[in-house]
DNA sequence: TTGTATGCGTTATCAC
DNA sequence: GTGATAACGCATACAA
């Protein structure tokens, strides 16, 4: 025989499903709901995960409402000093953690900002992620991140996963297979803000952060130019990449500029791992006209490029000079120094950052610039330095 | 005058706050709470986010409830074939996107492991990312990583962070700080598991994934020694980190059994930033009695003393044999090439995703191996081929 | 096969 | 200053 235990009444009680493991029962004569205490459903032991402490433990714990509980843990203002001292005492002694899921469904935000990279291998994504996940923290934001692995798939299937992982914001540079950006357009028809950042495309109207590149190409092949090199060679990423074309742009321009012909033979743009970089590489150094000087699109073809003349015996940088790009570690130790251009990849992270804060921020869509352009700086060492 | 939609009363209608920016009302009579279409809150325009599409809009829209929708979305077999196609279709239609925190809330549970990594400067993580990934994305889970930048802090708040977002559990490489594994006794607590890799400790009983650290080092010196070096250096790791401790004990060991002396002073630990290493490297190469051989915890510290070598006029293998630990990609390409342990990175990130999905299968305690040793291999290259 | 009603853990509104 | 209760979006036990 059971009884309502706020009207008493004993007719109408009927079952209604499982709480936290117990049966559970309403009164349809005063429409309440209530337990058992002692009473367990059959699989109790089985489905009840160990259980986490939640703010209605707390509540219960010392005799006051959830709310109150909510309240003290957040600081509110409107409460007293003992009820706030006994709640976070409570929360400590119980092990409180607080559930973000929860949070961020009643809230409709997740304080967690999304990131996806292709590729951790070389240490320019590294350095990014530590520039931006420094002003995130400050900020109170977490930061999630996700490689695609230089794969398109994989890219949407990030994006997936963040959508329904509902981040606030999301910093994504681009695979290089990426061409087509619906994806990113989901989030635009959100409302979820978007910073674009080094692998950046057009026909996408959200910010983008890059540096100079066609700039910091062009002085880097005029440096070289400068330095009497007469055959410059090009070893590029692939098209598909706007760095990849943009520097190609900067190394045309500046051989256009020095009335320096233009030899399409000495141009080879891919995707440079290691093993394409060393192919590539040998293919320019063994042309019957071997170009005396070579710009690669990053460092470690170009450290391949020297590698490879060490071994055939070309001396660097008196038959060939060669010219990096990105400034890695090793740059500064291999044979004579390489001659590469510096980015700055931390202010790049710090970047991205701040603008999709300023994004989250700003409700009305205050006028933001397109595009940022960080200034690169190039770092002169021994591979290139023919006069002195 | 605002009538109750269920009983029509008109006298008991109270407000009972705001729902979706509108003013929502209670029939104290009937009990029954409703909103009246067409009114908003004043802030409704601010307020009011973009609104997501829900299995409720879906269900409305196609007249049916949403348990329903929601099973028809996951494939349930109860469900007719007509109401599944109708309620897949409205789902595209209104663009619909599940909300994965929602979900996870009600499941307890949100398919999501979380992954925390001291670095991505070396190729060794983002490997071991690239293998776990495959298999988690297999089985239906997301990755998430976090970096503790070899900072003991922030490692505490990625911990923290994961146990707020309630991953389903942890794979976790310590940074060299870390020597408290409170933040880690809470996951235990919680019954979440963690697998701990690489960068492991004692004191916690938790499944570890190594790799035969102390074999691998015994074998790289043993390798010196049977190619004739007599006076071998060893450039390690921080003491700190087991790896370090290992490496260390595996040069100890290689020593005793062929009877070389241990001189203290070719031993030199300690955290090797490319500076570090340069500092350490010249202290070495300058030593009155100057080794013949180094054993370097890692490939980049091997790599600079092979730069410092060059630089010294010191040839490499005759009068100076070098190894490395991890063969990095620039490390068979360096030099005469550099002799070094490889490790079966993505093989460790494959084997830490699937015992972690063990460890969330089974539900009983089954018996399970602590520690998991993968097998290295060593690569001789020309900086340790004397004799031949 | 489908609908009803409730929980998941939190915040927020309103009433007191 | 505090309590009661709905909502956030989804899954599910049970009733129909």
């Amino acid at each position: 025989m059971i009884h309502c235990p706020k009207c008493n009444d004993v007719a109408f009680i009927m079952k209604a499903g499982y709480i936290r493991g117990k049966q559970r029962y309403v009164c349809k004569s005063c429409h309440h709901f209530f337990t058992i205490a002692g009473e367990h459903s059959p699989q109790d032991q089985q489905r009840k995960r160990r259980h986490q402490t939640t703010i209605i433990d707390i509540a219960k714990a010392i005799g006051i409402s959830n709310s109150t509980v909510s309240r003290a843990l957040h600081g509110h203002s409107d409460i007293s000093r003992e009820t706030r001292q006994a709640v976070l005492e409570m929360a400590a002694e119980l092990d409180y953690q607080p559930n973000q899921l929860a949070y961020s469904l009643a809230k409709n935000k997740t304080n967690t900002i999304g990131m996806i990279v292709p590729e951790f291998f070389n240490s320019f994504f590294p350095n990014v992620i530590i520039g931006a996940h420094q002003i995130l923290t400050e900020a109170g934001y977490n930061l999630t991140i996700m490689q695609s692995n230089e794969s398109y798939d994989i890219e949407i299937s990030n994006t997936r996963a963040m959508l329904a992982n509902r981040a606030d914001g999301l910093l994504i540079s681009l695979t290089q297979e990426t061409n087509n950006f619906e994806h990113l357009a989901v989030f635009e028809k959100r409302g979820i803000p978007i910073v674009l950042f080094n692998r950046v495309c057009d026909g996408l109207e959200v910010p983008k952060v890059v540096v100079n590149d066609f700039e910091a190409s062009f002085q880097a092949v005029e440096h070289l130019i400068l330095n009497g090199y007469e055959r410059i060679a090009h070893l590029g990423g692939p098209l598909s990449l706007m760095v990849s074309r943009e520097r190609l742009r900067g190394y045309k321009a500046a051989l256009e500029k020095h009335g320096k012909p233009l030899d399409e033979n000495m141009i080879i743009q891919g995707m440079l791992t290691q093993q394409k970089a060393r192919i590539y590489g040998q293919y320019l150094l063994d042309l019957p006209a071997r170009p005396d000087a070579v710009f690669a699109v990053n460092d470690s073809s170009a450290i391949e490029i020297m590698l490879i003349a060490k071994e055939k015996g070309i001396s660097i940088p008196d038959e060939l000079g060669v010219v990096g790009f990105s400034d890695n570690p090793e740059s500064a130790y291999i044979g004579p120094g390489l001659t590469t251009v510096r980015q700055p990849t931390r202010e790049m992270g710090v970047t991205v950052a701040n603008w999709i804060l300023q994004l989250l921020e700003d409700d009305a869509d205050t006028e933001i610039p397109e595009r940022k352009v960080l200034q690169t700086e190039l770092i002169i060492r021994g591979s290139s330095r023919r006069r002195e």
